[in-house]
DNA sequence: GACTGCTAAATTGTATACAGATCAAGGCAC
DNA sequence: GTGCCTTGATCTGTATACAATTTAGCAGTC
């Protein structure tokens, strides 16, 4: 049965947007050994493909190899998510200050669009998923604006690793009433000043904020993997 | 001749090591095809272990995969350059930071002591890749004292994108009669003083005086690329 | 001469086979 | 009961085979 080259269906690119998906949404328990068989068996491929996709997570740091044993899932120790963070706010920090400097009104009046979507429906949804997406696509659309692709590169990546910390932090946010809008907002007037370095402060004071929470959400996060009705996506 | 398992060599992580070294010293010409037959035969091994470890150089950016064509070397754009410089400053001032908040005086002594030797060695030196491993010795050295995995795991793949490019502007700035050592020296005793915002901002000012050049510089080294005779390492 | 269509060689894509390592469980000695 | 060895089952590591595709070379045509 051999399948053969299926260059538009591209399988490894495939698997790896799965199993990409999957790690982002802890589908995979922390420290847990990826048995090949059974998972390339589940996604549909044999396991030189999947080998060939998981390589690519070991590379991005989502996955763990070791030689003789196996893929394993990485874990997220409180340090890592505290190095995680750090370069969150590396990253956003260089990327807003390229926008504030490139981005043209336009650009910006479309991101405040956006924002005023979000906040009406911020008002309505309780799924946390939906909640991080929300505030996730701020962060990426305004570090979209330094047009710079690496930048926005690691940034994807990062919020990847961090997505489950940010969905229990940003669900814990809004069980206290508020939600992280207005924040955006500030940090978006802010830009709109055009002071580039304002502007990094600005988004640096932001992360920051939410990193102070990241420790205490991070426990929420692994009651819930642990939960019988964890979150799913 | 089925070579079965070998944990303790890890064949897959050698190989990926290698092409990495590879790639960093523009083994692989921009744009080039990669044949996985020739290169598995010249690396010793199978093209299973090699795609593999091609997988995870896709990851990272070093070389490009299109469906049913293979892999391919990625080239260096301009721009792309530009975003990369980028990338380390944004990585480099947040490290540096860290570094000046958590260094002890002991460590920032040894940095020190390096910087005294490499001021040594660079008097002697022709070597442009010698001077290119002094140069970025310093700066893994100084992003280490953050104390975050995950900045200096990154700088460390960005520095291996763009060393063909600071090699060959390492080489204009010696062959001008300069060196960094002075701007390095000037960055640490920034640090030294204990101001954070100050440290990251020197740090920023000898990175972008860098970039500036790197334009230029990326024209010698696509000269060098071509040369019969071209940089080795 | 440039373009198109055909054919053969080269190359990729992935399933599979199997060697050898790891892991887990049970038995044995202490 | 605890620790160690043995042993069988399980799983990983990689070579290889072969289908499908891309690529290159070559005629023939406009």
């Amino acid at each position: 049965m051999t399948q053969a080259a299926k260059p538009h269906d591209d399988t490894v690119s495939t698997l790896y947007g799965q199993l990409r998906a999957q790690a982002a949404a802890f589908a995979f328990k922390p420290g847990e050994r990826i048995n090949e068989s059974t998972l390339s068996r589940a996604l549909g491929a044999s396991r030189t493909p999947l080998r060939e996709a998981l390589n690519r997570l070991v590379a991005e740091g989502f996955v763990e190899f070791h030689a003789g044993r196996g893929f394993f899932c990485r874990d997220l120790s409180d340090t890592r998510i505290g190095h995680l963070y750090q370069a969150r706010i590396a990253i956003e920090c260089e990327a807003v200050r390229g926008a504030t400097l490139r981005a043209s009104a336009a650009q910006l009046h479309a991101i405040e669009a956006e924002l005023d979507e979000s906040g009406r429906e911020y008002a309505d949804t309780t799924d946390p998923i939906r909640l991080m997406e929300l505030d996730e696509r701020f962060h990426l659309h305004l570090t979209g604006l330094s047009r710079n692709d690496e930048l926005l590169g690691l940034l994807k990546t990062i919020y990847d690793k961090i997505r489950f910390v940010r969905t229990a932090d940003l669900r814990s946010l809004q069980a206290a009433g508020r939600t992280t809008t207005e924040n955006h907002r500030e940090v978006l007037n802010v830009v709109r000043s055009g002071d580039a370095a304002a502007a990094s402060d600005a988004m640096r004071a932001h992360i920051e904020d939410r990193a102070r929470h990241a420790s205490q959400a991070v426990r929420l996060a692994y009651a819930d993997l642990y939960a019988p009705q964890g979150l799913r996506a």
